[in-house]
RNA sequence: GCCUCUGUAGCUCAGUUGGUAGAGCAGGGGACUGAAAAUCCCCGUGUCGUUGGUUCGAUUCCGACCGGAGGCA
């Protein structure tokens, strides 16, 4: 089954051009954003508008609560079903977003191990990693699982204690499981657009005025009815968001906002560096430059390529 | 005008009892299968302010000069 795909860094225009495409193409969107499901966190996430929810219908957005820990795990299973009910209604899911590992999860992981999370082993692991030094926790994860121990770094604590914890709740090595899932091709034929900047500099000025336009929008005042609320004060997926995080240290007094805004646009630069470097190495991907900023116009020139 | 402190990587600063230097931040590169806006790994040559002197050898000691901060007049 073929899908379209829309990623790239932060502030490459992935959403105008997303609702552009699915109006000439008749298409839905799915949102492939980590922070994009959680209900309230709109201008720091960067949501469509009602307006263009109303055009075009958009998956995969306000679907939780933001203390609620959401998984790629998680995206998968609810983003292959809205994407089977849009081919279902005879349309074209498109998937826009800049959450790597979500979009893989749909378009090339085939399957993921059958085990959540198990807080308590995974809290003992911690405690283990404490006392006893990264080393000696990703020695135990040596004794397990030889393949896995070799591909994570010592130090990587989240990742050696997932690998454990697969193992723990499984009885099989985490390498074992990936190995299986590789072997089951994924549900979806994707076709991939990459949107990106010739030039680093240029992505990063574009980074600095969306950040300035989202304070503009009123980040401050979402952030502290989020607050006010009680959420973001923990440790959960939502509290680390980017833009919420910074915004909370302002609000509780800790950093004056021209000092959180600057550790947005910071943060937010490292953000984009990752997610180029995560994309850049996909082969199949067809990589788009929109240093001229004028996407929208260009869906014919984008369709075009992408078709021959 | 005098005295004290100070001038080292884009920024903030260590350091060398004299053998041409190193951290954090910024920046660059990379990894990524249930927290991924997360997590983790790798990358540091720079006229050590300028200029004389002492020395086999000075960024390090001494003098002068030029910046900067403070104090006394």
């Amino acid at each position: 089954m073929r899908v379209i795909a829309i990623v790239g860094p932060t502030a490459t225009g992935k959403s105008a051009l997303g609702i552009e495409l699915a109006e000439k193409i008749c298409g839905e969107i799915i949102s492939c954003d980590s922070m994009q499901v959680y209900k309230g966190m709109d201008i720091g996430t960067a949501k469509a508008t009602k307006e263009e929810m109303e055009k075009v219908p958009h998956h995969m957005i306000d679907i939780i609560e933001p203390d609620i820990n959401f998984s790629c795990a998680d995206y998968s299973l609810l983003a292959e079903k809205a994407a089977d009910e849009i081919i279902a209604r005879g349309k074209t899911p498109i998937f826009v977003g800049g959450t790597g590992l979500y979009l893989d999860s749909v378009v090339e992981i085939g399957s993921f191990c059958d085990t959540s999370r198990d807080e308590n082993y995974r809290a003992e692991l911690e405690e283990y990693a404490k006392e006893n030094g990264n080393s000696a926790l990703h020695k135990l994860l040596s004794e397990v699982d030889e393949k896995s121990a070799a591909e994570i770094h010592e130090n990587n604590v989240k990742r050696v204690i997932r690998a454990l914890e697969i193992y723990k709740c499984t009885g099989i090595p985490k390498s074992v499981w990936d190995e299986k899932s590789k072997l089951t091709p994924p549900p979806y034929d994707a076709t991939v657009i990459y949107l990106t900047y010739s030039d680093r500099e240029l992505l990063y000025k574009k980074i600095d005025a969306r950040v300035d336009k989202m304070i503009e929008e009123g980040l401050v005042r979402e952030v502290q009815g989020l607050y006010e609320k009680g959420y973001l004060h923990g440790n959960d997926t939502a509290s680390g968001a980017i833009g919420y995080k910074e915004i909370v240290a302002y609000i509780e007094g800790r950093v004056s906002l021209d000092e959180a805004t600057e550790e947005i646009k910071s943060s937010t630069r490292k953000y984009a560096k990752r997610q180029t470097t995560w994309f850049s190495k996909k082969k199949n991907y067809n990589k788009i430059y929109v240093d001229t900023e004028n996407v929208r116009e260009r869906v014919d020139e984008i369709l075009g390529g992408i078709n021959g």
